[in-house]
DNA sequence: CTGAAAGCGCTTACAG
DNA sequence: CTGAAAGCGCTTACAG
């Protein structure tokens, strides 16, 4: 049906093996040669064939991609698409396509991989979350198949498994100490999902820059929620009821802080007059919050573009160092943010 | 290295034919032999082979998405996460995997798209725009390869390439009438990119809206631009900058909005007291704007499941009747229009 | 109900 | 510099 590397060869009146050599640009075979053969696969329109190439090569040239679940809230986070770009740009670069799992819960997206890795539809793998009892990285590790997670491994040791992070305890500890330079005392703390990693080294990072600052942990002042905004939106009710609400607020996500914003707008508290706000991230829309937000860039798209540098250097050298990446972060002040003023009225 | 099929014969002491009819589950082998085959594909951990089952099969379970391209802001609109998770969601029920396009410019992603089709890398494909001057469905026509658009194709006829669609004319008309009854004469459109179809199809039911109400259509209060929020920004400067500025706005897309909202309350203008203002697509976090938007459901979601479906038809009969599919849409209202009252300053 | 053989469309030693 | 052959790991008529 389609056109073969045998009607090419035939109609070059070389071997296929010939037409395979000029495909692969071989240095072996003579310039008319490859003349002719480029000449004949042109005007037959000729493509060879995806899956016969990645048999004899035994890869493919692509590389999968692993995200959280497809459910709604999670996926509708700008994070993502930023991420995936980050990948996509330097894949394309290199000559790789992007195969991605769809499986919407943990079990599934392990039989996915095992089906990509076993099945070796993919080449490498960037896991694009890491989560406590996490079964994808020890099946991955065991099979020493290439794979690189944005994130930081949990169960696993570190210095085992190549990843791509930022500094998320450190930027945690940057926001708090912000704030309280600014004044605050009552700094209160929204964090994500608990499975996630990241929350833990959010959580850490507030923990300690509060201690630091001679501020007393005050348990009531945490709270997690995994449904980015409606999530944003219950915890904030539950803090500004407080006997002693916060004065300010470290946001785990810009999209919980677009619902946190949309609560307080309702009932009336102003920003930043009455609470301080700044959260992570930095997305698109982020800058056009009502007030615009103060947010920690963590630079999506580099995260995404190193974490193939790094799964190629894994591919070309199975048994490379792991290694580390930290992402640089850096504070947008924006106006969520101000210097604490005692309220007037008793 | 892996185990393969004949590994499996071996040890279940069969021929790998009968393996192979044990994969597919064929009626023609004894129970028995399944149970013992499948005793050794599970003891040896045997996954068949990705590639070699594509090319022996000439099938290969995967959907090939084609995206707009990954510039930035593009592809940062919750829009297409969204009609991702409808597509991931329907075709991972049929047990298909997802190929995603990685090229930035319409060259690129030409090139790509020969190599799905001519490599048969995929089986069927998923448009995830249409745009004028479009080189992507002439070639896919020609070639006869399933696929499906997601709206409406712009120079082919739209009899002859199955598409998904909302009826975007009819939205536009409909929310146009929408401010047009609560009283407004000057209502402004702010499109999106000229080059996509929806674009211009806004703006045919914003005009006739208008031309049925009796109300002058004024190219000044008509204004496109591409991008997104930034856009959005500098077209509303452009509005309210005009003598006798709109006192409705017709956006294009939420997050236009967004922009459009934030350059009002740096200026300013209160919403929905000086303006009203009406968008489209009502993606997850339309309803976190200050105030929240007014904005039209397109059903992001079914677009992406219902394309899927389109799509299985498709493959399955190849020379089947192109069909179209419209999704409805639906009218959020919130809290960003009200009724027309004359200024009171001259 | 099962097996041997050919075939899917490439690549790559091996030989010349 | 080029070709014939074997092989990548499956599937599917064909035969029994």
């Amino acid at each position: 049906m389609a056109v073969t590397i045998k009607d090419v060869a035939q109609k070059a009146n070389v071997a296929a093996s010939t037409v395979s050599r000029v495909i692969a640009n071989s240095s072996r075979i003579s310039t008319a040669t490859k003349e002719r053969v480029r000449e004949a696969m042109e005007e037959l329109g000729y493509h060879p064939n995806f899956h016969a190439r990645s048999l004899a090569n035994q890869s493919t040239k692509t590389i999968g991609i692993v995200m959280p679940s497809s459910a709604k809230v999670a996926f509708q986070n700008p994070f993502f698409p930023e991420v995936i770009r980050g990948i996509s740009t330097k894949a394309y670069q290199k000559g790789y396509g992007l195969y991605l799992s769809t499986g919407q819960t943990e079990e599934e997206r392990f039989e996915e991989i095992v089906q990509m890795v076993e099945g070796q539809r993919v080449d490498g793998i960037v896991l694009l979350y890491s989560r406590k009892n996490d079964l994808l990285m020890p099946y991955l590790q065991k099979k020493k198949f290439p794979f690189v997670l944005i994130g930081r491994p949990y169960d696993l040791p570190e210095q085992e498994v190549t990843h791509v992070n930022n500094d998320n305890f450190k930027a945690a500890k940057m926001v708090t100490e912000y704030l309280s330079l600014l004044g605050h005392r009552q700094i209160a703390f929204i964090g994500g999902n608990m499975e996630y990693v990241v929350t833990l080294d959010h959580m850490k990072g507030y923990k300690q820059a509060l201690e630091q600052a001679g501020i007393k942990v005050d348990d009531s002042y945490i709270v997690y929620h995994d449904e980015l905004e409606e999530g944003g939106q219950e915890a904030i009710i539950e803090l500004m009821s407080l006997q002693d609400p916060p004065t300010a607020l470290v946001v785990a996500d810009d999209l919980m802080t677009f619902g946190v914003l949309r609560m307080l707008a309702d009932t009336g508290v102003s920003i930043p007059d009455e609470l301080s706000i700044v959260s992570f991230n930095n997305v698109m829309i982020s800058e056009l919050s009502s007030p615009p937000m103060t947010t920690v860039d963590i630079h999506i798209f580099e995260l995404g573009s190193k974490a193939v540098d790094c799964l190629f250097e894994k591919m070309l050298e199975k048994d490379s160092e792991p290694k580390s990446v930290i992402v640089p972060h850096k504070l947008i002040k924006r106006q969520s943010c101000k210097k604490y003023t005692p309220t007037l009225n008793p």
